[in-house]
DNA sequence: CGATGTCATGACATCGGTGTCATAACGTGT
DNA sequence: ACACGTTATGACACCGATGTCATGACATCG
């Protein structure tokens, strides 16, 4: 591949001419840069990064670590879309700014993160986004200062700046709604016990309660799902089995994520009650292909990933500037609440042959 | 970021020392050794990319381009997983070999493809991967040497290696199947004309039929998708109104791809139509979140899309190894037929409650 | 006309590793 | 004691681009 050199001597100039043209620093003479320019487009000449980043020690590149490309998208799996909305979202952001964005994926092993870290080291990227599938604390091992560092749908205990998803507040809502269309016995199918997601939803939904004076009735509130990965439609069986058979079954069943959702449309469509007549789902996470392929559509409430990606973004790629401009200035945790928390969208699937709000519910 | 020679200078040994003990080449003594990387962990020391890249002149680095980030997952949009599935199999291959994948998205802007080219050249890939949406031609401008290419799911008129799915196949083994199982007048939605997926599958469709010896009946084939981007539901409705008005309709109906199916199940049903004892539906690609949410679970063809995926990557990794050790010994596309056409998988949705294959056509 | 300023260009050093070659230290056989 | 082989290490150049400084050619002004 031509180097600066071969165009240099090729066009009969030195190589910081040649520079001066690729970069239009300095004044270079009309038919000198044509010349150049001739001599370029003919040899196919492409800078260097590689030499560039030696001279000037800035790579332009952005680190992305996620399980996200790699992990199935079909739904087969606890962990779905919302990385994959995130990685999109951040994506779109860094495709429209000067940097690259390498995006690396742990193939689900969480193992294999601090490799990828020390490749974008070699690599000397600018900035380190964090994608996790859901959201809970993580441990990075990013000792690196100089790599501005956001985590995405998760957080440490050093106080590395954040973007999270309110996920309280979204149940809350969606609970406080179904109060209001007239719902009293509402029950909750959770998630994984160990995420922080199913904890917040939890507080959520008793927050929902409590404002509006229900008291809380720990028979309603069953795991959906099992952390050693079990039999998904087995303990979603068993769940149902317990909650209908209460003296004072629930009038509608919130599901922990759209996926719980589909498979309770199926377990109570076995038992041969109707959706919503007998029994009302909602659901959570806004897994539109779910949501939208269930009769009726599913009521869910959609985390905004895409708008946690967009902004996370941003925000590294503010960050990254104020580095190279002032590399000294420096915040540390305490300075700010190094944690933006995006709150949920509503999404109503009210769409197509005057499909009614409310009406499922 | 500490260099080679801060941690030289912090040993008291020469950098040439410390970079033997980084790679492990010539001889060092077993106390120099341990001294220099004590001093290597205490400073953090990451060798730079960059640095070893200008030496070797070998990036370690394959591109990728593709538009299956930034799209859509959720079927609103023609194009679908395919191109994630390929790009999911290629990970999975880089992932376990020396070399690093960079991924750069389209974002769906196809003129953006130049200026990603562009990016890879100067940051020096050795081997690029393009992977299209969907099966058809392409053109690309990569007029560079040096770098080994490989088109997937695409082609172009330049014999440059591509990985390409057996489209007319797949849809020859799925009709003559139906067939095999009785049907007699079957009618094929079919998908935007411009693409080769389209015309490869209605060829297939025309084997088969003309295999069993049954004439072809050209009010049988319908588009279900224009290229304009109509409104699908509309688009399909028409095709069903017409093949179901005639004299003698279908006993079944191959839709184009899993997500015409699913249009084509609301529709019929809206009709008051039952599935599959009225009248059948076959897929076609594996959207499998699409063919298991459908009751009854959808008969499809699953493209062996991550099998392409793995292929093409084995085959670029194969090609860049070899171009690293010869260098200058170069195939021409007259010397072997550089293409692999990857034959489609059978994939029965015959899981759940006894659900029986044949039993929903 | 000479001093000064601007424009156009080149020489050279430098970034951080590594390949090549030189060299020093040490042991061994005769 | 000397030639010789092996081991351990360093000096130095180089990869390709660019920042710094120098220089030569002109134009402008007092």
């Amino acid at each position: 591949m031509a180097t600066i050199y071969d165009v240099a001597k090729a066009a009969g100039v030195s190589p910081k001419t040649v520079s001066r043209v690729m970069n239009g620093d300095g004044p270079v003479r009309a038919a000198t840069r044509e010349a150049v320019l001739e001599v370029i487009n003919r040899l196919g000449y492409v800078p260097s990064t590689a030499a560039r980043v030696m001279k000037s020690n800035k790579s332009g590149l952005l680190g992305l670590i996620t399980g996200a490309i790699s992990a199935p998208i079909d739904g087969s799996t606890p962990t779905g879309l919302p990385d994959f909305f995130i990685v999109q979202g951040i994506q779109s952001v860094i495709s429209r700014s000067s940097k690259t964005l390498m995006i690396a994926d742990t193939a689900g092993d969480e193992e294999r993160i601090g490799a990828l870290i020390r490749t974008f080291l070699e690599h000397r990227v600018e900035g380190l986004f964090y994608v996790a599938d859901s959201h809970r604390e993580v441990q990075l091992s990013v000792p690196q200062p100089g790599v501005e560092t956001v985590l995405v749908n998760c957080y440490d205990d050093l106080g590395t700046p954040s973007v999270l998803p309110d996920d309280r507040g979204g149940q809350r809502r969606l609970v406080a709604d179904l109060i209001a269309k007239g719902h009293r016995r509402i029950a909750l199918l959770t998630l994984d016990p160990e995420t922080d997601a199913t904890r917040l939803r939890f507080l959520g939904y008793g927050d929902a309660l409590s404002a509006a004076g229900i008291a809380f009735d720990d028979e309603l509130v069953r795991p959906g799902e099992l952390k050693g990965g079990a039999d998904e439609r087995a303990v979603v069986r068993e769940a149902l089995d317990h909650i209908l058979a209460l003296p004072e079954p629930p009038s509608v069943i919130c599901a922990g994520n759209d996926r719980l959702a589909m498979i309770v449309f199926a377990s109570l469509r076995q038992r041969g009650l109707a959706i919503p007549e007998d029994i009302a789902v909602a659901g959570y996470d806004d897994h539109c292909q779910i949501a939208e392929s269930l009769d009726p559509p599913l009521t869910t409430v959609e985390l905004p990933y895409h708008a946690m990606g967009v902004r996370s973004a941003e925000w590294l790629l503010q960050r990254v500037e104020e580095a190279g401009s002032a590399p000294l200035r420096r915040f540390s945790s305490s300075d700010w609440k190094l944690c933006h928390t995006v709150s949920p969208e509503w999404r109503w699937h009210s769409r197509a042959e005057g499909f009614r709000l409310g009406s499922e519910l």
